[in-house]
DNA sequence: CAAATATACATAATTTTCTTATGTATAAGT
DNA sequence: ACTTATACATAAGAAAATTATGTATATTTG
């Protein structure tokens, strides 16, 4: 018998993973999938964790629109794919950040009109 | 000829507008969708715009889940459908309320971990 | 050493939640 | 008269997740 305990994996506001994904390589350089995966855990403690369905295609995605290059590699005989930014995709890494923070800031009007 | 100025709707996030719902009607005892639609826009200074498509769909769906009581009424001759929040919808909307004030704190360790 | 877990990628089916487009109807402004 | 505002509704389509699979290698553990 298994009792499940864990609390549905907290809300990720569609549309935010993008944010995410090229924040995290501004700040790293370059990243692998997986790797991406366990930092967000780590950074948020376990609550947040991005689940492979959404995460891989995000990156050919990004990929595709010309946002990331991706550099093959073989480590301890199993593959890894590095992405990293473009220069387009660091332009558009601080356009989503600024988006992200204009969101928050309209959702605190909304939410909390006494601090507005 | 015509030369599109609009900001096309700035980003809201999926997953974001019942939780505005649910805060306005907190706030505002009753209110019928239209009304909520207007209120937005005023809090939020334009920047965010709730469509029809978007809010009915959204209403019914709450109150099919027993989160919202409805009333009709007929003002100068015109529908309007009322809209307040059961027992549960305030639960709800404190449940809502707090996710976001997580997703918002998650969100921030990822994109500000200097800050966290 | 067999089994389970971790590492590492990928994709298909489905679901959720929007946008866009369309429709109906009345009231008010120009 | 025509446009804009008020007030509802739904259908078609798009976007972006989740869930479920699938493959393969490496490491830990009982």
């Amino acid at each position: 018998m298994y009792i499940c305990a864990t609390m549905s994996n907290s809300k990720l506001y569609k549309g935010s993973l993008n944010t995410i994904i090229l924040k995290l390589l501004n700040e790293n350089d370059k990243m692998y999938g997986y790797e991406i995966t366990q930092k967000v855990k780590e950074l948020t403690k376990g609550e947040l964790k991005i689940t492979e369905g959404a995460l891989y295609p995000a990156l050919h995605k990004l990929e595709a629109q010309g946002l990331l290059d991706v550099e093959v590699a073989k480590v301890d005989n199993r593959l890894r794919k590095y992405y990293k930014l473009t220069e387009n995709g660091t332009k558009e890494t601080a356009n989503k950040l600024e988006e992200l923070a204009e969101y928050i800031k309209t959702m605190q009007a909304l939410v909390n009109p006494k601090l507005a």
